[in-house]
DNA sequence: TCCTTATTTGAACAATCATTCCAAAACTGG
DNA sequence: CCAGTTTTGGAATGATTGTTCAAATAAGGA
């Protein structure tokens, strides 16, 4: 063995996710990329393969980080219904930084299996984890006991997504946080 | 005067329209563009200036579309709830088609002016009726008095986009009306 | 019918794209 | 200090980008 690796791989991924988190796929040349992850060229792609592949892997990255975030909020305060506030709480405060999750399925949609699989073992760890959290709070008398925790998992996550999306409409903090109450006023 | 116009300016936009909406801005090639709205080159540089104004051109129209649809299911109805379900109802009837206006919210933001105030006028105009109509919906008893009109436009709204979100990622019609139903619960 | 004026078409433009090759520089383990 | 490996930056790749030039085509009005 001679020289060890001189870059942190964890850190440039993260600037790789900065990138395209503002930017999208499609509006990000390698030559940004380059700039922005502090690496040579040819690094990059002895590191990461291709633009498409260091895409993924910031992603999946981004996903992963982003749901243990999720997760962590979602067990917050001694009621079921405060983790759930707190889940949208966190959304609406960091909510002035895109979202790689929502950018990437704005722009491919479902046309990229290999993205598709990555949002979709993300989506159903927060799923599963939201559902068991409405039905605690239905038990408590916090949330409507008709409702399909199910159906309203999907409502909350659909609604974060929401919350994003108008933050980057230029939507302010004030009105974000009483998207996120309206939201969950209609599970109760 | 020499040669009339051999297509239909109108016509070519919504071509644009079509693959703008599925693409996104960055992923369209010119060549896409002239291949789909069946004209020349020149012509398309001709009519409509660069890419970036046919853009623009193309979401003004969309906008405008958009709205005029939205204000006129807002109409439907002997209650004004009526309307506002019914604009629920065709948001996600008109789900598996991409919205060109989620679009380029998230790939542009707020970062570009012409793009933003597009988007903030055909908002406007949105926003205002919704607000009416859910007025109108408090003194007809079907929604909460104590929730501010405003805030309850925006979070229709906003919910719309969540919708057609929630489509692009694959979520199917069944789920689509839950959502919607949800939304609307948010607010009796 | 000819001329004028648009529109269309296809070739050509320079620039940028993602990616690869290469050689020099940098660095660590032995 | 040397060996060996990684990193690096520049040059070059061919493909594609957005855009324009120039000639060809077509349809009024004269």
């Amino acid at each position: 063995m001679a020289r060890p690796k001189e870059f942190d791989e964890l850190a440039a991924l993260d600037a790789a996710i900065s990138v395209f988190r503002d930017k999208g796929y499609a509006a990000t040349s390698a030559t940004m990329l380059v700039e922005a992850l502090h690496i040579g060229r040819q690094s990059l792609y002895d590191t990461f393969g291709d633009k498409w592949r260091l895409y993924l892997e910031a992603v999946r990255r981004y996903a992963a980080q982003e749901t243990e975030a999720h997760l962590t909020a979602l067990k917050t305060g001694p009621q079921s219904i405060d983790g759930i506030d707190a889940l949208l709480a966190r959304v609406v405060a960091t909510a002035s930084e895109a979202c790689l999750g929502v950018g990437s399925i704005c722009e491919f949609g479902t046309s990229q299996p290999e993205l598709t699989t990555i949002h979709e073992a993300a989506g159903r760890r927060l799923h599963a984890a939201v559902i068991e959290r409405v039905r605690e709070a239905q038990s408590e008398g916090s949330i409507a006991g008709d409702i399909d925790p199910e159906q309203a998992a999907q409502f909350l996550t659909s609604n974060i997504a929401a919350i994003r999306l108008a933050a980057r409409a230029g939507v302010g903090g004030d009105s974000l946080l009483a998207l996120a109450r309206l939201a969950l006023r209609g599970l109760r």
